[in-house]
DNA sequence: GTATCGCATATTGTATCCAATGTACAAGGG
DNA sequence: CCCTTGTACATTGGATACAATATGCGATAC
């Protein structure tokens, strides 16, 4: 019997279908801060009723990513220069200790998976890609951590200032930045050197919070 | 006019309460890992439909507190060993940093509050109430801290290991234990020395995960 | 003219109902 | 006897229907 079998049980519900889509857009500031989502829209716009989306926007009410008020609706939540610059000190503080412990654990593939994506980062001429392909760098360095409850939260908190990332990196020299600060601690997980790995990407994620504030005026107004 | 004002607008709906009342629950142990939560039950509990609480079961998953099967429904998640351990190291990451912060801030009020709260633990000789004054003992200290978003973190973290925190303070040594390092832990904060406050917060973290591996394995049976 | 009230409309919160799927157990065939 | 299949029941996912609340606008009183 020549069959592509699928785990039928784990296709998607309405409601995961909903809460991912809605999830990506509010992350990659497809839909403003402050924006209402309307749950009677957002059914008609997926074909169904209210109830799968009524789930989706718990779910994004309890990942922060919007707030809701009683009989009044939920509206995507933004960040003040303060709590932008807060989760860029917990990143600071989480993703050096994630990729420590996955330095040692890196397997050839994920060397060699992360060579290719440093370079898709380098390489791409499409500002919009940008933001998408930093974090899959990102996450590639972190794949074989065995951390995976801190990883959830380090992603739960790059979820939150995501748009803010891909703003900065369309405007300066953010870019040309990130690119050689890749590279470097690219070379130092490869080098196997966990420590210096730790290191300057502690120093990455506090320069492009510098860079963030700098230029965060112009962005929440 | 003499008349209580209460802002109508925030009392809850029901799935709201309904999501805060089993997230209580299964913090503190009440209904044990691997219950299943049938809607009906709950929606019967509650006086309800089953509509409040699927939105209360959707938060509840969103917070890695309870796992839903497509079909099959939801029960309660639980940790492994390394899971727990896991967390604790991520517990000795943040709590330290956000107390570290909050000692700075601390007003004297809090401060009153610490010392009576840390009494309060001391002194209770309800074991089933020393989970919750732990809690709140920590709790209190944090409560100058400009860091919401990471101390939400914290409080997530926490929620996940709780009810194995309070299995442990009530066998071996552990309250004991717990009483003499949470007083040095205060009198740091009293005398306004943070870095000291940071590492005996962190030590006593690390010591708690070392308690309660140790006796993992009765735990998880 | 302005401030307040009352009503129409929009939107959310919840109950009820139906369809889809999982589960347990009995019946039948080898 | 064991294995498969069919079927009744339990449970979940989602649609529809209704109730509660917010909002905007026009009418009315001053």
């Amino acid at each position: 019997m020549k069959v592509d079998f699928v785990d039928i049980s784990k296709t998607s519900s309405a409601s995961k279908i909903i809460f991912s889509a809605l999830r990506k857009a509010i992350i990659e500031g497809d839909i403003a801060v402050g924006t209402p989502l309307r749950q009677d829209e957002i059914a008609r716009s997926f074909q169904t009723s209210r109830i799968p989306v009524r789930e989706a926007l718990s779910r994004l009410e309890e990942q922060g990513l919007i707030k809701t008020h009683r009989f009044k609706g939920a509206v995507v939540v933004g960040l003040s220069a303060d709590e932008a610059s807060e989760i860029f000190d917990l990143r600071a503080l989480l993703e050096p200790e994630i990729l420590r412990g996955a330095v040692p654990q890196m397997t050839d593939a994920t060397k060699q998976t992360a060579i290719i994506r440093c370079n898709d980062f380098s390489n791409s001429s499409d500002p919009l890609a940008w933001g998408g392909l930093n974090r899959i760098f990102h996450d590639t360095l972190y794949a074989d951590s065995s951390q995976t409850f801190t990883r959830e939260v380090a992603d739960k908190a790059m979820d939150r200032v995501d748009r803010y990332i891909r703003a900065v990196l369309l405007e300066g020299n953010g870019m040309q930045r990130a690119k050689s600060e890749h590279l470097a601690i690219l070379e130092a997980c490869l080098s196997g050197n966990a420590d210096l790995a730790a290191d300057l990407l502690r120093e990455h994620i506090l320069g492009a919070k510098k860079t963030l504030l700098a230029s965060f005026p112009t962005l929440s107004k």
